[in-house]
DNA sequence: ATGACCGTTGCACATATTGCAACCAAGGAT
DNA sequence: ATCCTTGGTTGCAATATGTGCAACGGTCAT
């Protein structure tokens, strides 16, 4: 690996906690003032990093950028996104779309009731991953031995009563999913919110993404969300065959652009 | 500058076009293979590009966590949030918040009719900064010389008749925003939307920011939408107040979290 | 099976990077 | 006003670091 890159790299999430100037930076590197403001200079040219009026370093616009045109790109996301309006028609709840990668289950798509939103607003926030519906059928999907370490990694925030308590009824609740291909999240994030989700599978069938429809207690029971579960399977079943290749793009949808 | 560091930042933005294997990073870069490779692996180990199973690389999910946290740490958005929350309360349209940055013009933040989205869907997308109103008043208030140099080297697309054809008519509308201190975008970007906006300034006088108020023909004509110039001006010296420390935080705003 | 295509590894060379020391500029304290 | 501290910037020599080459190895298609 690139010692030089490394260090440049390693400036960005330490300026994303806040402004910081030359000397602090060079301090948290661990390398010579000089070095520091090499590698600063070189991230301003990209406009990864601004500096303001102070003097201080913080993170750039061209982040947004990029950020932006990763989420565009990602194209399970573009093919799902109408059978998740459709989705979200039929059930009239929010539906969400989730892709697991290295450690992180992070929601690539969203529709509400009446906005579709494309850039999560929580993109980036560290998703719950030990009870959120769609995490489950993420890492359900990962090879053994991983799954395990991940696991056995991971932390387990008790949210409410109902959230996964630790690694090993995590790793039981993953078993399950694996094996009737849907999951469920009952009250373990917020007491109130139900989810139900399933997987959607690339032409290897591996797991690619998963979606899930989320409603609050007081709208729908729990019991009654589970009804929707056929509907939802359909929908995620209709993405992968799309994604796959194995299916037509569907009938054209009328409000996609 | 760095050039290693100048290489491996290169390849972010090639990859935001859409994926691509080691050889045509190589290629695009102009170097060996194994050079590509390194710098790969290195933007890897911190997440800003991943490895899908067809081993070719895109961007990787760490740069939603930096656009993020970012965004989240612009003060100014964060003092400004309940005010423009406020402005939409009382006029019910879209409000927006944005900064200038080397040349690019950012929204950091927006007030719908019923849902405050934080990470703008647009953001990172190239602001039509020759006709919008927020655009126009963070270039007015940049020094007479950068001013031209800016507004020199702009591209000018006729998004509609009402467009700003040119340097010297963007110029001239600057001078008069800068004048009257507000700026407007009647029907600049889309025939059918109109804008008014206001600057947001630090303890020094500078423009640190501008908020505006957009909304459709349909629903209020350009010259009602002027009647809430006054309103929008009022918010914005508000915002300022704060955020220049002479004001204090106004009374607390009980739906702000 | 054979060949073409890509990604990967080890290595020798030299280039790009590093830290030092000295130089400025700004701001506070004396 | 002057000194002193703090923090940023520049030139330079030493060498650690990154580079390209060539050879290897896996995968897929013919």
């Amino acid at each position: 690996m690139s010692q030089t890159v490394d260090r440049a790299l390693s400036i960005l999430p330490l300026l994303a906690e806040g402004p910081a100037n030359l000397e602090q930076v060079a301090k948290r590197l661990g390398v010579h003032k000089t070095t520091a403001l090499r590698l600063l200079r070189t991230l301003h040219e990209h406009g990864m990093v601004y500096r303001q009026q102070d003097q201080r370093y913080r993170l750039g616009a061209r982040l947004f950028a990029l950020a932006q045109q990763a989420v565009e790109n990602l194209d399970v996301r573009e093919i799902a996104h109408p059978y998740l309006a459709g989705l979200n028609e039929q059930c009239g709840h929010t539906v969400h779309l989730a892709v697991y990668e290295e450690n992180e289950v992070v929601y690539i798509d969203k529709v509400e009731s009446r906005y579709p939103v494309r850039m999560y607003s929580r993109i980036g926030k560290p998703v719950a991953i030990t009870v959120a519906a769609v995490a489950k059928l993420l890492l359900a999907d990962l090879l053994e031995a991983e799954r395990r370490a991940v696991a056995e990694r991971l932390q387990y925030p008790a949210y409410t009563a109902r959230s996964t308590p630790n690694a090993a009824a995590f790793l039981k609740e993953l078993a399950t999913v694996r094996e009737q291909g849907w999951a469920t999240d009952l009250g373990g994030h917020e007491e109130s919110i139900n989810c139900v989700g399933a997987p959607i599978r690339g032409a290897d069938g591996r797991v690619v993404a998963a979606c899930s429809v989320s409603a609050p207690n007081v709208v729908v029971s729990a019991e009654e969300l589970l009804e929707l579960l056929p509907l939802v399977r359909r929908t995620a079943e209709a993405i992968s065959r799309e994604y796959s290749g194995s299916a037509p793009p569907a009938e054209p949808d009328p409000d996609d652009k």
